[in-house]
DNA sequence: AAAGTCCGCAACCGCTATTTC
DNA sequence: AGAAATAGCGGTTGCGGACTT
């Protein structure tokens, strides 16, 4: 069977794009929205893939590109949600405005991941799994002083996931908080579970070597309906209670029991994590009233 | 000044998930 | 229900500027 090609190679320019090309796919995107990439080349009058102009309008082209250098603060936090959520780069994307998932990944392989080699080399800290490109070779490790600090990185990494599945994002459906694993380390004991989001589950909670100083403290399991998330990561509760919180999304049709199947977009299963700067774990006081805090937002999400 | 090497980043590639028909 | 089309994702490549020898 096979897939058909995303577009004929032959007459298609490619590598990098010309200020006309950029202005070109600029105005055809104002004036017809983004989407239907196949026939935009055709349609706008470009001699490129689909695809390149999707990835150019999305990484360069938006108006809502945020230029300029990661800042610190968007260091520490795309550092954390990297512990969190190993190399999906988008879901961390989505959680800094304005910077595209091709930028954080590069800055990741770039800088980043540089620096806490650096820094493991010094204090006993590995990498949270720095995947440095093959083709770059060893990286240099005569780096200048890294500004990370070492308690964001725990002794193990903490995704054990190779390769990331696609994470769609899901809302929180009011009234469906199962919150059966609030608890962190309720999920280590959890053993018959093989999948690898199990293992994300457990790894994201707990260290391996039962060292909770991890930077996540809440880990909820939710069920989920597609038009509450959204709203929900936008809501002001995920900066400004939280600090940051993180739907660890992902479908496990074989697991009905503790995560939710699903064969629908409407309705799917996902993790919530809730971390704080400092790195600190939530008590189990503190765990109820942000689940209560979830609770109310879900309400007053809905009757705004 | 020239040649070689390094490094960051934009772009490409292959794959999977989702949607459409 | 299933095949095809489309969209989206993460890994990798290679260009070009900066730096070193």
């Amino acid at each position: 069977m096979g897939r058909s090609p995303c577009c004929a190679k032959e007459g298609v320019n490619r590598g990098a794009w010309t200020a006309m090309e950029d202005k070109i796919l600029t105005g055809y995107i104002k004036a017809n929205g983004e989407g239907k990439w196949r026939n935009l080349p055709k349609k706008a009058g470009l001699r490129r893939c689909g695809k390149s102009c999707r990835l150019r309008w999305l990484n360069y082209l938006r108006p809502d590109i945020k230029r300029g250098n990661i800042t610190l603060d968007e260091e520490e936090l795309i550092i954390r949600l990297h512990n969190l959520l190993g190399n999906r780069w988008s879901l961390i994307a989505g959680r800094l405005p304005g910077r595209t998932d091709n930028e954080i990944k590069n800055y990741w392989n770039t800088t980043i991941g540089k620096k806490l080699q650096s820094s493991s080399s010094r204090s006993g800290f590995v990498s949270a799994r720095p995947s440095l490109s093959s083709s770059q070779g060893s990286p240099k490790l005569a780096l200048e002083k890294p500004t990370i600090d070492d308690t964001l990185v725990p002794v193990e990494p903490c995704v054990s996931r190779a390769t990331a599945p696609r994470c769609p994002k899901a809302l929180l459906s009011p009234g469906s908080c199962q919150d059966r694993e609030a608890q962190a380390p309720d999920m280590v004991d959890d053993k018959d579970q093989s999948s690898d989001r199990h293992e994300d589950r457990v790894a994201t909670a707990q260290s391996s070597d039962g060292n909770s100083n991890v930077s996540c403290n809440f880990m909820a399991d939710f069920e989920l309906d597609a038009n509450f998330l959204e709203a929900f990561l936008e809501s002001e509760l995920a900066t400004n209670t939280q600090q940051s919180c993180f739907l660890n999304g992902g479908l496990d049709d074989s697991d009905n029991t503790a995560w939710p199947s699903s064969t629908s977009t409407q309705n799917s299963g996902g993790t919530l994590a809730f971390f704080n700067p400092g790195g600190t774990i939530l008590s189990e006081p503190d765990l109820q009233c942000v689940a209560s805090l979830l609770e109310n937002e879900v309400d007053w999400l809905h009757h705004d």
